[in-house]
RNA sequence: GCCCAGAUGGCGGAAUUGGUAGACGCAGCAGACUCAAAAUCUGCCGUUCGCAAGGAUGUGCAGGUUCGAUUCCUGUUCUGGGCACCA
């Protein structure tokens, strides 16, 4: 009998869905265990080999964790609000909401071809109306929140209003409050919310016609599409993340996610402790407050610098510099991010003709302006300091201004030296002390002489969260005379209207603009982000068919945190921290009992796509192979890598893929001309490099054509077997032969090709015990720590030694079965059955190993002398030290190199190894 | 420029606390079975000297600590990722 891997696999796949045995149900008896996918983006191209490399990970986690006992939530969903769908609807006509259905029947037909364990019926999709119905009920809840920040947590806005009739606040009285119109009321009380609107600057992205949040933006440009991004000044919707920095920084000591991932997320928060202090200008009423993280260097400022954009400027500005100050904020003016952003070395600024006052020296201090210093951090002004800081440096010398040294030898006179260890010098009262003492030194003078305070910065600002786009939640909110109003909870949904067209409204607003009966009810026309469904569906999966609340709370109590989340790095700054705050703001309002969406984090790597090319000679239809393509001018041309085995082209394949190349004619690479119908020529080698997997490189493998020819479970095995999880690498299918033969050579522990069924009922050796156990200690021990590729290798030694003892045991065999079952669910299930059993392998528990199969009583020591191996001397594990000396002096090769010498010493330790020193 | 991760055979990779470097697999070479092919099985397989036994050398590079270093420390080069006039 033979291994008939596709009959097999669609038998049990038939199987498990109509027994319903992935699906799971919360049972307060049983431990629970939450494996989390990050939901895909349905996008109309279909899975590529490296899409479910994260998801062959989790579905065998979830698998391990159910034999172990667990009671294990494995859901999956779409995340199917968004950007593409609609650019691909512009470009085509079709609606949305088909092209992103049609799209997930793909997914889901590619998905089951796989095998996974996903309980199906807790699927969401954020644009189903029975999901984004909660996610406009968060909305509501972010809305009508603000932060208290004596309490460290967020409150209903009621408590806000309570605290200003009662007590008013910094701006105003009790009673000023009660006599402010609704509309300044409106107003102060936008200022808290945590998801407010108001009017500022804006990532706006012409092509694609909508806002965008900083972390779509990379470098000027849109992360989808790559479309610059210009400044612009809009009424838009922010979420208030900045009032939950801290949080959001403190948390990440609290959950498992990978240092790279929590430094990128450090780095984007971006805490920085300084000081803000003001500076007298002199012969005006006005003060510049300035941000400095170095307030040990006071008396290094030479100068002040403000952000052109600065609201003080004009009330400064001397009439003898105003014509000159005029044509900078021009100049600035016409330039966009992108030009500032490239030439960042250039220097510019203008003087303003003030002077500030050194609070410490009361020397006269000018103050200029000038692009470097952004208006959005800090307080938008610096103290220059020339002597520590390279910008101040180069600014300084561009404009001829004196540098003051106060770090002595540090400072070369050359460029700026940012050092912390060095000794103060022209420093008044911290002369003599070193820099890193200084600055607590500084700090309590600056604050007892009430010159300035201790300030913490953030880089973060509070996200974008409206798009000026039709294909995403609907704001549950009606503009009523410029006040933004919420809609009761009771009439959510607020259904996405259909449209036709899907143009920008008639003033850069989103398509909903344009219809008539939604302007007429004053409905917010933008809709939210895509990260808006992302930020919590992690908990609609607990409970997804609840009409009364967004998930109940007895659902999230016992289901708890994601114990373990698997999913790309791209959405470390993103997805991540957004769903993180939403966490924390339900946690704060009472509605989950943890903050912390997810536990641990484990962050698969990239798989890239093996190119492989081909070398057209210029101005012919000639391909050249690799050896020989320097002998001519050629140009380099994608070939697709399904047509190329290994580096060697299949010409025939090639010839018939496009109608140009039906006539191509081909130097070999031995250097002879290629010859139609010959057999037994030379071979056309390919050249070959590691880049992105796209359908454009032609290097894109999809996984249903590896699943059909070698079925699911070779398929799965085989992309834990490339490295590991979290490692990124190339796609190299040649390799899957080698995953396909073990699965063949297990079936063969089972069955022969000529007798049937060679299992047997007999008792096993202890050899073969011994195998097994060790087996279950490694596989065990490497599923646990996602050490994916090396518990496959560990299944091959097992077979491999099992076929070498002859083992056909059931005993030994149907352990390794249950521990296969993860890895390799289909022929585990099949070869279970064929064992006897009748119900599903899922069912059965995880084998336990036993030390007693495990201890060896003697140890082939390796036996170095002076540290390099010279040979081994297998000794009683017993032995202790005296005894093995004894043993490895009479041994021969010991003795030849000891050359009749006493050794100077030598190292044994116990079960691991000798060292003679001679 | 700053931060993080990494560098091991022809290739993917292994070596959990410093203790036999190269597990497992691919590719390659030689052989068995076969009329032949497929499948399967056996052996070899870092480099180098040697008929062999056995040496030398070897984990990006240069040092160091140690009886012993892929592993720890210092410096350095390169690759990948993130951030970037953030004061």
């Amino acid at each position: 009998m033979e291994y008939h891997f596709s009959e097999i696999e669609k038998k049990w796949q038939q199987n498990w869905e109509s027994q319903k045995v992935y699906k799971v149900t919360a049972d307060a008896g049983k431990k629970s265990f939450y494996v989390l996918d990050m939901f895909p983006y349905p996008s109309g191209a279909g899975l590529h080999v490296g899409h479910p490399l994260g998801y062959i990970a989790s579905d065998i986690f979830s698998r391990y964790k159910r034999l172990k006992g667990f009671n294990v939530l494995h859901p999956m969903g779409f995340d199917s609000f968004g950007l593409p769908a609609e650019q691909y609807a512009i470009e085509t006509g079709q609606h949305p909401a088909t092209t992103t259905r049609i799209n997930i029947e793909t997914f889901k037909k590619q998905l089951g071809k796989i095998g996974f364990c996903y309980d199906w019926s807790r699927e969401v999709q954020t644009s189903d109306p029975n999901y984004y119905q909660w996610t406009q009920w968060v909305f509501l809840q972010l809305f009508n929140s603000w932060y208290n920040t004596s309490a460290n947590k967020a409150e209903p806005i009621e408590t806000l209003i309570k605290k200003f009739t009662e007590s008013g606040s910094s701006e105003f009285t009790a009673s000023e409050w009660m006599n402010f119109p609704e509309t300044k009321k409106q107003e102060i009380l936008m200022n808290y919310r945590l998801a407010f609107s108001s009017y500022g600057e804006v990532n706006w992205c012409e092509a694609l016609g909508t806002v965008l949040a900083n972390d779509e933006v990379i470098n000027g440009f849109s992360e989808r599409g790559g479309h610059p991004v210009v400044k612009k000044k809009m009424r838009q919707w922010y979420l208030r993340i900045t009032a939950y920095a801290n949080r959001l920084l403190e948390g990440l000591n609290r959950v498992d996610f990978s240092d790279s991932m929590k430094e990128m997320q450090k780095n984007w928060i971006g805490r920085s402790e300084g000081a803000e202090l003001d500076f007298q200008i002199e012969g005006q009423q006005e003060k510049i407050k300035v941000y400095t993280t170095r307030p040990d260097t006071i008396f290094g400022v030479d100068f002040l610098v403000m952000a052109p954009e600065h609201e003080l400027v004009a009330n400064i500005t001397s009439i003898a510099e105003t014509t000159n100050v005029e044509e900078y904020l021009q100049y600035v003016k016409s330039r966009s991010d992108r030009e500032r952003m490239v030439e960042v070395k250039q220097v510019s600024g203008c003087f303003t003709g003030a002077y500030a006052l050194h609070p410490f020296t009361g020397e006269k201090i000018p103050v200029y302006i000038a692009e470097y210093v952004l208006a959005g951090y800090g307080t938008g002004a610096i103290m220059a300091v020339p002597c520590g800081d390279q910008r101040d440096y180069a600014f300084a010398r561009h404009f001829n201004l004196p540098i003051t040294n106060i770090i002595g030898s540090a400072y070369d006179g050359t460029e700026a030296n940012p050092t912390k260890d060095a000794i103060l010098e022209n420093s008044g009262f911290l002369n003599g002390l070193p820099m890193k003492e200084a600055m607590a030194v500084a700090l309590d003078k600056i604050e007892s002489m009430g010159l300035g305070t201790r300030k913490v910065n953030f880089r973060m600002r509070d996200a974008g969260f409206s798009r000026q786009r039709y294909w995403g939640e609907p704001f549950p909110i009606q503009w009523i005379d410029g006040i933004p109003v919420s809609l009761k909870e009771n009439d959510l949904p607020l259904l996405l209207p259909f449209v036709e067209k899907y143009g920008a409204g008639p003033e850069g607003e989103g398509p909903l603009a344009n219809l008539q009966e939604w302007t007429a009810s004053h409905y917010e026309t933008s809709t939210m982000p895509g990260y808006a469904g992302s930020s919590w569906y992690f908990l609609r999966y607990m409970d997804p068919h609840n009409r009364s609340v967004f998930c109940s709370r007895e659902a999230s109590d016992y289901w708890g945190q994601v114990d373990v989340y698997i999913g790309g790095t791209e959405h470390a700054v993103g997805h991540l921290l957004y769903s993180r705050m939403w966490t924390k703001v339900l946690f704060d309002l009472g509605y989950i009992g943890f903050d912390e969406p997810y536990k641990k984090l484990v962050n698969q790597g990239m798989i890239q796509g093996s190119s492989r090319f081909v070398y057209r000679i210029k101005g012919t239809n000639q391909f050249v192979s690799l050896a020989k393509k320097d002998d001519y001018e050629t140009a380099q041309l994608h070939v697709d890598v399904n047509f190329v085995d290994g580096q060697i082209l299949n010409i025939e394949a090639f010839k018939n893929w496009k109608p140009e190349y039906a006539t191509a004619t081909f130097i070999l690479e031995d250097g002879k001309r290629w010859e139609d119908g010959l057999v037994n020529q030379g071979n056309y080698v390919c050249g070959i490099e590691t880049e992105k997997m796209s359908k454009s490189k032609y290097n894109t493998v999809n996984p249903d054509v590896l699943v059909e020819k070698y079925g699911a479970d070779t398929f799965r095995m085989y992309e834990m077997f490339l490295g590991p999880v979290e490692a990124s690498k190339p796609w190299d299918t040649k390799g899957i032969e080698g995953v396909h033969r073990f699965l063949r050579k297990l079936w063969r522990l089972f069955n022969d090709e000529v007798n049937g069924k060679v299992w047997t009922d007999e008792p096993s050796t202890a050899a073969e015990l011994k195998v097994l156990h060790r087996s279950i200690q490694k596989i065990e021990s490497d599923t646990e720590q996602f050490s994916f590729n090396t518990a496959v290798s560990a299944f091959m030694v097992c077979v491999n030694e099992l076929t070498d003892l002859k083992c056909n045991k059931k005993e030994v065999l149907e352990k390794l079965l249950i521990l296969l079952t993860p890895y390799a669910p289909h022929i585990s299930e099949e070869l279970w059955h064929q064992l006897g059993h009748k119900s599903t392998v899922l069912d059965a528990s995880y084998p336990e190993w036993d030390e007693k199969y495990l201890v060896e009583t003697a140890k082939e020591y390796p036996v170095s002398i002076n540290g390099k191996l010279r040979t081994t001397i297998l000794m009683d594990l017993n032995l202790g030290q005296e005894d093995a000396e004894k043993l490895v002096l009479l041994n021969e090769t010991v003795q030849k190199w000891l050359e009749g010498k006493a050794p100077k010493k030598i190292i044994f330790i116990k079960g691991k190894m000798v060292n003679v020193v001679i």
